[in-house]
DNA sequence: TCCGTAACGGTTGAC
DNA sequence: GCGTCAACCGTTACG
């Protein structure tokens, strides 16, 4: 049972805060797949982070899976099934065949490759469609007419939803298969795969652009907030939580509004604190791939390679 | 002791 | 604006 948190949450039986319902910040995920990929046990990492060691499963199994640290998305309704080309097959096959049941329907809408088996309308549904939308034959389907409806992808799944069809899951990312592993580093130029991410500019950049068009992200907390929130350093000062400021996590939770400007963030191959961090804690600590270049300034592990 | 996973109570967002 | 529904979340407990 954990226990309230007046703040921030609840306090899991490790002593880490959560929040019921709502993702772990990506700073902590992250941290998951580092320690992994350092060859330190889950069960390991969950006494380090105060993450429950079934969290700690999850994320890395997602991980695996799709090469992605992020969490799914949350909320939201399935796609309809019963599209205007789905209704327009259903109806042609009605109008051929005007005793065809709704199962012969079915399977026909599957023969002929309109649907598939995760997107073929149910026996009921196709029975609601006869008796609605098509009804007596000789009358047009809702949408005939001489203004015709918006074209519908055949696949109506909204994007922001990563995984096309249930059971399926598959990465959205182009040229991601399935297999993976956590101990090597992926190939593939995924956005979200740690690969980039521990390329820390790309991770920031992303960020601080994350709402722009053609972002990889949508503008919401699931994507990086907790890095570029004003109130990120401070917390440092107050004991972090799961090693993660408190404040961080309070920022990802509450939706923060406006993340630093790229240019306020980078300054050519370094990374320059915005000023809203000012007096931050070592970033080192959530960003082992940085390594600090002074006040307020800290190099990504890749630069300092390249220099040294 | 470690790990995978089902159950649970919760949040979220499209409809 | 509100309710419903079905996604997802992390924690907990169990094997």
């Amino acid at each position: 049972m954990p226990i309230p948190c007046q703040t921030y949450g609840e306090v899991n039986q490790l002593g880490g805060v959560f929040v019921n319902g709502r993702p772990l910040p990506n700073t902590i995920r992250l941290r998951i797949v580092e320690l992994a990929q350092l060859g330190i046990r889950p069960c390991d990492i969950s006494r380090q982070l105060r993450v429950s060691h079934g969290c700690v499963s999850k994320i890395l199994a997602r991980y695996n899976e799709t090469g992605s640290i992020l969490p799914g998305a949350i909320g939201g309704s399935k796609p309809r099934v019963t599209t205007p080309n789905v209704v327009k097959h259903i109806r042609d096959y009605k109008h051929g065949d005007p005793g065809i049941f709704a199962w012969e329907i079915r399977d026909r809408l599957l023969a002929d490759g309109v649907c598939d088996k995760y997107n073929v309308p149910s026996v009921s549904s196709i029975s609601r469609i006869l008796r609605n939308k098509i009804g007596s034959l000789s009358q047009p389907a809702p949408y005939e007419g001489s203004k015709p409806p918006l074209p519908q992808p055949a696949l109506p799944y909204n994007p922001i939803y990563q995984y096309p069809y249930p059971g399926a899951k598959v990465n959205s990312h182009p040229g991601v298969t399935g297999a993976a592993h956590v101990s090597l580093p992926r190939a593939w130029p995924s956005a979200h795969s740690v690969s980039n991410i521990l390329g820390i500019r790309a991770f920031m950049e992303q960020s601080a652009l994350a709402g722009t068009e053609g972002s990889a992200y949508p503008p919401k907390m699931e994507d990086w907030p907790s890095v570029n929130r004003a109130t990120f350093p401070a917390a440092a000062a107050q004991g972090g939580v799961n090693g993660i400021d408190k404040l961080a996590l309070e920022a990802d939770i509450k939706y923060p509004q406006q993340p630093p400007p790229p240019s306020s963030i980078w300054n050519s191959s370094r990374f320059v604190l915005p000023e809203c961090w000012a007096g931050s804690s070592d970033l080192s600590l959530l960003f082992p791939q940085c390594l600090k270049a002074g006040k307020g300034k800290y190099f990504s592990l890749s630069v300092f390679n390249h220099f040294r």
